[in-house]
Formats: structure tokens, C-alpha cells, sequence
DNA sequence: ATGGCTTTTAAAAAAAGA
């Protein structure tokens, strides 16, 4: 079973792309953020068409988040049921006895703002929310955009990001909270060349410089860590044509 | 040394992303 996670900065743009993508990678479960589409504008057809169930949840202009499966999906939930939130950011699926959860973690903005201040509060709820989806579903995979650098290693320049949102201490305090819950990244069950990232700013050439940040993840509860067989990240739909600003991140599990 | 883009909304800039 292939999972992966993409924020596709605009479905509506990027369509072509993920059914690209998804013909070379025909992965069993894609999570998607990022679509900044409306659920009526929202191309199902296209989707089913490429062979996969699509479970989606968006709002005009910001966030928005789907599941693809090649599987059925069952116990659909959009959004976090203990944390009020109008913005469109959460979506979880069982496929084939794993839960999945698609999130797309609010950016931050800067340190010491409103939007910032937003981001912690929504990771604290976030976290209550998933241990008791852990503890219900012991197979669990939690995928998305966290918009966070677990560590240095993930950074292009740390002394330059050094405190700065995206890699502030307080910011990997609440991911390192995430994986207190027994969840592990599967990125680093594995060798990994490094300077491996999933972001680059279109700015200042940062794809051309490899100039990025590892924000993209796939968490994974301890028996499917067991069953985890590798985790890469696709750097190849960043040298599309018009691309998302992020690259797809992929876990093998047996 | 700095900033250099992309998307959306909406009709020219401006916000937001990361």
C-alpha cells in the first residue's frame, strides 16, 4: 500500500499535474492540500475518472483538503470535532483498516502574530484530537502539510531560519507533542540523501538553489512504522511546468 | 545587498503563502 501527501497550492491550477503525477505514481492513497476550491466547483469527475474515490472538504480562495483512494473509504470526518473552526484544513478516511488523516497545518505567517498564535492553538487541538484517534485506530497514518521543520537537518540555511516561523522552538515543540502520541516520521525510518526538502519558495530561484524546507510529512502510528518499507520525496513535479510550490512525499507500506 | 513568485479576487492592487 503507497501513501502519499501533496499540497498542490490550487487544484483548480494543478489538476493537470496530479492526474499526471498520479498515472506515474498510481499510489492507493493521495492526500491533498491546498485546493482552494469550493466542493461544487470541485473536479470529482476528472478524479473518478483516473480510477479513485475522492473524499474533499474546501472554501473559496484559502485551504481545503481531499482524499483519493483506489480503496473504499469509510468513517469520513471533515475537521477536528473538538476545535471550532471555520477554516477547511482536516479530513480523515479509513482505507483498508488504516486511518488516514489529511491536514493542512496553518502556515504561522511570522512568530508573535495573530495567525502565528492561531497555528499553536490549532496544533494543541489537533494533538487532543489525534490520541483519541490513535487510541481507536491503532493503525494510523497522519499526513500532510505541517508547515513546520522538524530540525535543523530540514533546513536549507538553519542560521539563517534560526527562530523564524516554520522552525521556531515552540513549533516543534507542538510536533514533537504530535509524535508523544506514538507517531513516528517515516521519513527518517531511512537513509536519506541529504538536503532533502518538500518547499521551495518560487522566489530568489529557491527550487534552482535548492534552497527549501521539509514541512511535508507522513506520520505513522507503531504498527504500520512495522510495516513501513520506505518514504521519499518526489522532487520531479517541482520541474513541471508551473508547478506547486511543494513536492508529493510517498510512504511504501507492506 | 536585496529581492526576484504564484494564486485569488476582482478589476488595480493587495493579501497570503512559507
Amino acid at each position: 500500500m503507497k501513501i502519499a501527501t501533496w499540497n498542490v497550492n490550487s487544484l483548480n491550477v494543478r489538476l493537470p499535474h496530479v492526474l499526471k503525477w498520479l498515472e506515474e505514481h498510481p499510489v492507493d492513497v493521495l492526500c491533498l492540500q491546498e485546493t482552494k476550491l469550493t466542493d461544487d466547483k470541485f473536479p470529482l469527475a476528472a478524479l473518478e475518472a483516473a480510477g479513485y474515490q475522492v473524499a474533499f472538504s474546501g472554501q473559496k480562495t484559502y485551504n481545503g483538503v481531499a482524499i483519493l483512494s483506489k480503496l473504499p473509504m469509510t468513517d469520513v470526518v471533515r475537521n477536528n470535532p473538538r476545535y471550532d473552526d471555520a477554516q477547511q484544513r482536516i479530513l480523515a478516511a479509513t482505507i483498508a483498516g488504516v486511518r488516514i488523516v489529511c491536514a493542512y497545518v496553518p502556515n504561522g505567517q511570522a512568530v508573535g502574530t495573530d495567525k502565528y498564535a492561531y497555528k499553536l492553538a490549532w496544533l494543541q487541538a489537533f494533538e487532543q484530537w489525534l490520541a483519541e484517534e490513535i487510541a481507536a485506530n491503532p493503525n494510523l497514518a497522519v499526513l500532510g502539510d505541517y508547515n513546520i521543520a522538524p530540525d535543523d537537518r530540514d533546513v536549507h540555511d538553519p542560521a539563517a531560519w534560526e527562530g523564524q516561523v516554520l522552525v521556531s522552538e515552540p513549533e516543534r515543540a507542538a510536533l514533537n507533542g504530535l509524535l508523544a502520541l506514538g507517531l513516528t516520521d517515516s521519513f527518517r525510518l531511512f537513509e536519506q540523501p541529504e538536503k532533502t526538502f518538500s518547499w521551495w519558495d518560487y522566489r530568489m530561484l529557491g527550487f534552482q538553489k535548492n534552497k527549501g524546507l521539509r514541512i511535508d510529512h507522513i506520520l505513522l502510528s507503531a504498527p504500520l512504522v512495522a510495516r513501513c518499507e520506505a518514504c521519499v520525496v518526489d522532487r520531479a513535479p517541482r520541474k513541471w511546468e508551473q508547478p506547486s510550490d511543494h513536492a508529493p512525499v510517498i510512504a511504501t507500506l507492506a
